[in-house]
DNA sequence: TCGGCGGTGTAAATATTTTTACATTGCTTG
DNA sequence: CAAGCAATGTAAAAATATTTACACCGCCGA
């Protein structure tokens, strides 16, 4: 069972899919706003529609407008948005993302981020 | 001092940026080899010209072919990667991402590893 | 009731991206 | 030397993506 790989989005169609998963949800003027480069209303319909009609939105009614979702839950998606980062740019090591994402910025971390960190970390060491 | 965002890359310059990234540099023949749906020769190298213009990479000549390289060091295009995962599936929040990355597969994380990061934590923890 | 507002549907124009094609060059080998 | 291979340069065709335009609908307030 190998995935036949669906090709990638276009720009506006992934800039769309981002705000979709930052928001949740949204119905076109929510994206709308979002959108650094403020495109049309109906750019950006459109483009939702599209997204829709290869299956990656839905929409339901609210009132007599669209609010769209991602059919790939979030969760699902960040984590393979994470490891084609992992695999891009540290080698496939996910330690060295983790370092990397510390390093980032382990100053802004609070006490207790950081414990949750570290009793994950003992979970994994005590795992196996 | 706010940096005018240039419009994203096209489809095939992601990719090819992205093989650029995971090898350090290469020959158009390099990242054809990298690429999964096998675009031509031609494609390829046309695309590289595209990049470079627009001076996404840049070139040296290795006897009578051109070797690629990003002109942004990966480091600094990582991290801006980085940023923008988090932003988009973890609501900003670093230990969240941080969390998910140790839960993808922790158990697979070798003990160096992990104290690795224990130790980064506790570099976090103290430099306040 | 009428007009405008805020939605949607859809076609078509436009712009951009991607691919192909072919010319040229230098080297290597028969 | 001539042929062929492995590159590059560049134009233009073809495919896709993006934007615009406009029709239609229902609701609300003057």
């Amino acid at each position: 069972m190998t995935k036949r790989d669906e090709p990638a989005l276009s720009r506006r169609e992934r800039q769309i899919m981002d705000i979709l998963y930052r928001l949740g949800e949204g119905s076109t003027a929510d994206v709308v706003r979002q959108m650094p480069d403020n495109p049309s209303y109906n750019t950006v319909r459109v483009t939702l529609g599209i997204l829709e009609r290869k299956g990656h939105v839905e929409h339901r009614e609210d009132g007599k407008r669209y609010v769209y979702c991602p059919t790939v839950a979030l969760d699902k998606a960040s984590r393979k948005a994470l490891k084609h980062l992992v695999k891009t740019f540290y080698g496939g090591s996910v330690s060295n993302a983790v370092l990397a994402l510390l390093d980032m910025d382990s100053r802004k971390l609070s006490n207790k981020e950081l414990d949750e960190i570290a009793a994950s970390i003992k979970r994994g060491k005590g795992g196996r």
